[in-house]
DNA sequence: CTATAGCCTTGACCTATGTCAAAGCGGAGA
DNA sequence: TCTCCGCTTTGACATAGGTCAAGGCTATAG
């Protein structure tokens, strides 16, 4: 996959301009926005749209790029408007822990404290609406909505953060495997593309220091799926899964 | 240790009655909360709380004893007041993954959906507040500020589930255990209790369930930090550290 | 069209941790 | 104070997955 066509991964098409009072500084508008409905700017109104307008700034990053890391004052939050990232947690020697990935529609840089608690890079090109720290305070304070929306979205990625922790400490590697590809999946689906084929935008490595597994015991186990004749690899990085509730029951260790 | 006494895990005293017009339905004063600024309810105001005391039911449940099960209808959020509980997930065979130990001040049973994400049990004679979930909405409507504390809260849930993927995913036995201590050791601080030594209210079995272990390797592993000199098993389940800062170094695999 | 650099895959071997089994031991109740 | 019972510890052995080491593809750049 070329590293800079976003498009392969996330396909909502183009934003269609409504001509709306709302517009980003560097010109696109809220209102306009492709994946509003999945945005922590979900529950406002587009008059209230021009509020999120005023105050954000869109910005695009090419693949590899970090966005922040680890440590570094947080004084911003990010949406995921367009393309995927990564955010990570390296330990002193260099061993890395993926905590999550990040496609359109997703929220990043909420930080508890002053800084932010791991790293983020593009793995394609990026566009993402970056908010000021205080800015984005102030409007959560004019729109009690939109905190309720946060809340919300922050509840559901603990949620998502207890699962992956059940997959880390319990799942084996085939479980791993068949878990992260319906998690892919599934978020295909939710941003209204198609559940199947998966796009991997991410190396082995990523998906190794996401599983908690390495790059080697990823790309067998993969092999091992494809000859079960659970998946099939095609070209551009996707994967075909073959039949989704064989590789549901696999997730879950429940055999085949 | 003894399964109900909640005092040798948690000693900041008995409530001090202060005659305010807030009071739970089962009598207990919110103003007299021991714990109440590490709670969801820190931001409130002492005339603020009375609302609060109107909608909270205060409960007490012992040890071994489950206060609600993964999928159950999420119809309460709880608050422990005294006490320690894990929160676990199950897989379909009964492999088991602790996501957490909760202590007095902890919030628990918050879902993103209808239903619990995750089971919760008690480990010692617990004593918790528990809400309605359309009266705590309604609360939070009343109270803002509450719903900021919630959302910061959950911030900070996140961060500890990330560092959390990170020990799972890529620390040896040897670093969880120590940063399994490590963590329980800041949290006795937060509670205004002593670093040291260390109230392991919870089995090797829970341990191991929560850190990707086994209880045979966890219990090994005590060996071998108790045989360098690491720490000291005391009665009653405590553990006295020796150096805190070469427990740290050891928990980021800085060797020691 | 061809060269090239970076993934990705595969193979052989190793080890941290799991599994199975059997003693210790401490605390709750009598 | 004594007696169990359940948890913990320890030992011997097994294995999933890690490590080290070659190749093999594939997609961009020339």
């Amino acid at each position: 996959m070329s590293a800079f066509d976003v498009s392969r991964i996330h396909d909502l098409g183009a934003a269609i301009p409504r001509d709306l009072n709302a517009r980003t500084s560097s010109g696109a508008p809220c209102g306009a926005c492709p994946v509003r409905g999945l945005t922590f700017c979900a529950p406002l109104e587009e008059r209230e749209l021009a509020e999120v307008a005023r105050i954000v700034k869109h910005l695009t990053i090419p693949a590899g790029q970090p966005l922040f890391d680890e440590g570094e004052p947080a004084r911003h939050v990010f949406s995921v408007t367009e393309g995927a990232m990564k955010v990570y947690k390296l330990l002193p020697d260099g061993r890395r822990q993926v905590t999550g990935f990040l496609f359109s529609g997703d929220f990043l840089g909420l930080a508890h404290n002053e800084s932010y608690a791991y790293s983020a890079e593009a793995m394609v090109g990026t566009s993402l609406c970056r908010f000021g720290r205080s800015e984005l305070e102030g409007l959560l304070e004019r729109f009690p909505q939109m905190e309720r929306r946060l809340l919300h979205m922050a509840s559901h990625e603990l949620a998502v953060a207890q699962d992956q922790m059940l997959l880390l400490g319990r799942k084996t590697a085939k479980e791993k495997i068949a878990s992260f590809l319906l998690m892919l999946s599934r978020r295909q689906e939710l941003r209204g593309q198609s559940a199947n084929p998966i796009a991997l935008p991410m190396s082995r490595t990523d998906i190794g220091d996401y599983l908690g597994l390495t790059t080697e015991t990823v790309s067998r186990t993969f092999t091992q799926l494809k000859t079960a004749g659970e998946i099939a690899l095609l070209s551009g990085n996707r994967v075909e899964v073959a039949d989704s509730g064989g590789l549901a029951r696999l997730a879950e260790g429940e055999g085949l």
